[in-house]
DNA sequence: GTGAAAGCGCTAACAC
DNA sequence: GTGTTAGCGCTTTCAC
């Protein structure tokens, strides 16, 4: 910067200034010192302007799975809104390991990142709010109730219901739900589906998925065992795990949607592919990214206020996998 | 950091070491700087540890779209391998437009991370070897024959052979192929199929794609367009255009694979549904990107020498979209 | 508008 | 082992 700056005739604040595209810089002047950086080969260290400044312009982004879907739509999103305004998008992986998650957290504010998004945080809410300390941040598909944190949700239980009411309204009774683990705090879905049954007056029948393929395949075998009554819908928390319930029913020799029918969670690409034709809830994750983006972006400029919930209407995507056809 | 000395009543210089984990401190000091911090709540500022010991434990990785599974599999990869060196995956959003996509590789530059992944870049050797300068770096899913830049690749080329061959194996001689966009830099597919054609003394057909399904569903329109002589083998660029394509043929009443086999690219999951059930050529993914990890900070950290290139071969997985039954 | 000076919060030599 | 001394490469007052 210095050897710019004497290229260049100039002071060394006055090549900063240019290279940050303040206003009130003579034009002449301006050019002498992008001449001067185009001769030099002058890269600007940002680190160091970031040390300087105590500004990033990175917001970080904490997700548990950048494979899923959900967590690279959202990241998406996120960087959809947060980069034409000059920053970047650090991302980090979670863990179902709370201390690892910890960890992958407070990596994030060591570098002192302008804000931090956070997709998939399975820890308490004490917990977060202690790490972040008081870094702009917005939590994503959770919520916690009494936290000052802005969050941005998709309103799971509507999701739910809305995939379980539709498969009342198709006259299936023995509606069985694979759930996420139980020791994850995602009730939501749950909680829906609880709830038609419990309005139709029907009897719930509920088993604990994985989240993930695997979770689906063994599912229906539990649901199916012989000697039990048989379910004719199952209501799945994501599309992976009913892509594993189709596949196991697949192989059982059952039919979908004429012996059973099948819901799945997140309208995923591959749920609508034409050989597949799940039926699925969409949750507006891009979104979800994005409205996670403007809040956070709000705060770190400080136009935000007061802490803000955010929540987005899910809708159901109907396909062959409850209507046949 | 200063008031964390004064509390522990030792020097600044012991509280870095203590912080850094550096061996020869003893026990009882460091105990005491550890209690220090953990009683003012103190955070090391990374900004400024990064500025003064030029070391960022940061590698940028720069991906076309991180949606997209092979780039999402890449960076998980990547992060396998880099993370448990203790550093950081910095990801930033490629563009199919050359400026932008110069601007995104700079802002990793500018950073000062220790290395860079690229993957998914469009632009031609020189300039990315221009703007790297002479940051560790390794390039992915692209190889430049004349570049010094460490690269991992998919072998593309045989991968398409695997898949051709297969075809005409099973007795088919007028195979089309929808190929990636002819602008992109991806011919190694093409080449592939081009040479299995020839070798088989087959006359090819060619069609262009976009990536996606929308492309496959078109070119399918062309491909069987009436008055034209119909292939009864179609080997897609990758699994959407093939999704894409079975869509269409579905529509019209071909049957797959009896009127018509179809061949992926990626070995995408929903490749494997049964109800899919696609042919497709698995290109190991993750695989590239923990070379990749491995490479660059091999690279990093001094240990690497010349310039390597690793090539993975592919694996051809057959199923009902080719074979039937 | 422009230049000088004082940091940002840490690391790294180097003597002690 | 421990403390002292310079910086890292910028930004940011604040006079001019």
């Amino acid at each position: 910067m210095e050897d710019v700056a004497a290229e260049a005739g100039v002071s060394r604040a006055l090549v900063s200034l240019v290279i940050r595209n303040a206003p009130h810089v003579r034009p002449d002047k301006r050019k002498a010192v992008n001449d001067a950086i185009e001769k030099l080969g002058y890269r600007r260290n940002r680190l160091a302007s970031r040390l300087a400044s105590h500004r990033t312009n990175t917001v970080g982004l904490f997700v548990l799975d950048i494979r899923n879907t959900i967590y690279s739509d959202i990241a998406d999103g996120l960087a959809d809104v947060v980069e034409p305004l000059g920053s970047q998008v650090l991302i980090v992986r979670g863990s179902r390991d709370a201390e690892a998650e910890r960890a992958a957290l407070e990596s994030l504010v060591d570098l002192r990142v302008d804000g931090i998004a956070v997709a998939g945080y399975l820890g308490r809410a004490s917990t977060l709010e202690k790490t972040l300390g008081d870094i702009p941040a917005v939590i994503m598909t959770r919520h916690f109730p009494l936290s000052p944190l802005d969050s941005v949700t998709s309103h799971d239980e509507r999701g739910a219901e809305l995939a379980v009411q539709h498969l009342v309204d198709l006259g299936h009774s023995r509606i069985a739900h694979i759930s996420a683990p139980l020791d994850l705090p995602y009730p939501d879905r749950r909680a829906g589906y609880l709830e038609i049954m419990s309005r139709a007056g029907l009897t719930p029948q509920l088993i604990e998925g994985d989240l993930r393929e695997s979770g689906g395949y063994d599912a229906v075998d539990k649901l199916f065992a012989a000697g039990r009554e048989r379910p004719t819908a199952v209501f799945c928390f994501n599309d992976a795990t009913a892509f594993g319930a189709m596949r196991r029913l697949d192989e059982l020799g059952l039919r979908i949607p004429d012996d059973v029918a099948i819901v799945g969670y997140d309208d995923t690409t591959e749920a609508g592919f034409h050989r597949v034709g799940l039926t699925s809830v969409n949750q507006r994750t891009r979104e979800v990214g994005q409205q996670g983006g403007e809040l956070l972006m709000g705060r770190i400029n400080g136009t935000a206020t007061g802490s803000r919930g955010v929540r987005l209407e899910p809708e159901l995507k109907i396909r062959r996998s409850t209507i046949g056809g």
